[in-house]
DNA sequence: TCCTTTCCCGACCGGTCGTTCGGTGCCCAT
DNA sequence: ATGGGCACCGAACGACCGGTCGGGAAAGGA
């Protein structure tokens, strides 16, 4: 019954090994195993027994590392929120003209999404279930709203195409890029910065100027020049 | 304890009240309250007794109408896949020139979304946890792929803005139309239909044509004028 | 060498999970 | 009025949940 554990990943077995020189885990490497494990399954459905047995590890030792399972979620979210929220601080996303702060901001988040992949997708899919969750919501709220006002300030500088609100741009130009956590897998052909290029040019395309006329151009207004 | 419970919403009020001639649940009204329950909460973490809770039942009597709570998932899933691929269907997404096509889908993803909300909602969010999340997952990698190939269509009709994958075009378009999901709520001042128009114009708009020299325009490549 | 610290284990706790079952009351056709 | 069936209930099931605890192996400085 507990013999028959599936073949279990990476971490574990190079831990496992007398062989290899790391016999014994931290509480970073333990994360980045649940975290995982929690994208696998989800959060809730992934009980602590799975996250020692994807460690290598009996489900009591996790506590030796973590106090609750929660507490691994809430280090693993704030890990993401951090990344994410570094990039407001960049200097090209404080200081110039808002469209190219805006550009700068988007790439950025790509790359940071990329880079902190497990930890960002994690974060994407929180839904207030627990106190921790609420507080990643709220915090996450905050830096979409920073998107949003740089959106705002990129419409009044006549950036925006006519019609769209500015945090209806927003929404759907964040939505785009968070999407990106859902199939993007490093080792690909597309490099993060590529993909962050892109995207940030696409969704940019998208929401701004006027609407070139394809032959899918419903929204009846256009702008005159 | 059990008396304690939140003020528990709409249906569950109209049905408990004699006032109202409802007092019966039937499977589809049931599901619609299920499901109100599993976005709140996560389908994992929502418990039969919850659900019994908010329907103004006890949880036993669930299986009076359903005979698990996974047929309740599955019921789900598939009113909303068998909309979405109702508009595959569509003439309009069949027949003409491939980026009309595309428009006329996108649009009415957008508004099939909106009309099925609570279900298409609980159909992005599944993870693969059970047979029958696999089985909806697998469904729906259906449709992404006939999206996939109808921008494969409109790029080869030149509609496609140069150095940008089909591929990763249709998932930047998904991504965007699919988190529509996660804030558009009915009754706002936004239509469904509006809404749909502009979200494919915009997406439409940025993986399409030569991009504009806006200010935000990293790409190296700048075309000449 | 010995002893402290670090890391890990199995056994166990109260509680909750999805599900089953025997029974009860209401609605409605007869 | 009455009998049958539909909708519902509370109690109970075994399994499993997150978390606790006392103890044991292994590492590391002395």
């Amino acid at each position: 019954m507990s013999i028959c554990r599936p073949i279990l990943g990476d971490v574990a077995d190079r831990v496992r090994s007398a062989a290899i020189k790391r016999p014994r885990y931290d509480p970073d490497r333990l994360l980045e195993v649940a975290v995982q494990q929690f994208i696998l399954r989800g959060y809730e459905a992934t009980s602590m027994a799975q996250l020692g047995e994807a460690a290598g590890l009996g489900k009591s030792s996790i506590y030796h590392h973590f106090p609750s399972k929660e507490a691994i979620l809430h280090r693993a979210l704030s890990r993401a929120l951090d990344a994410l929220f570094a990039v407001l601080e960049e200097e090209q996303a404080r200081l110039g003209p808002p469209p190219a702060r805006l550009e700068h901001l988007l790439r950025r988040t790509v790359e940071v999404l990329v880079e902190e992949l497990p930890y960002v997708t994690l974060l994407l899919r929180v839904r207030g279930n627990s106190r921790t969750e609420i507080w990643a919501l709220e915090r996450r709220r905050h830096f979409d709203r920073a998107v949003a006002e740089l959106v705002a300030a990129t419409a009044n500088a006549g950036g925006l195409r006519q019609g769209l609100e500015p945090g209806l741009g927003a929404r759907l130009l964040l939505g785009m890029v968070n999407s990106i956590s859902e199939w993007y897998r490093p080792g690909g052909p597309l490099s993060a910065a590529d993909l962050a290029r892109i995207a940030a040019s696409v969704g940019l395309h998208g929401i701004s100027g006027a609407a070139r006329a394809g032959a899918a151009e419903a929204t009846g207004a256009k702008i005159g020049r």
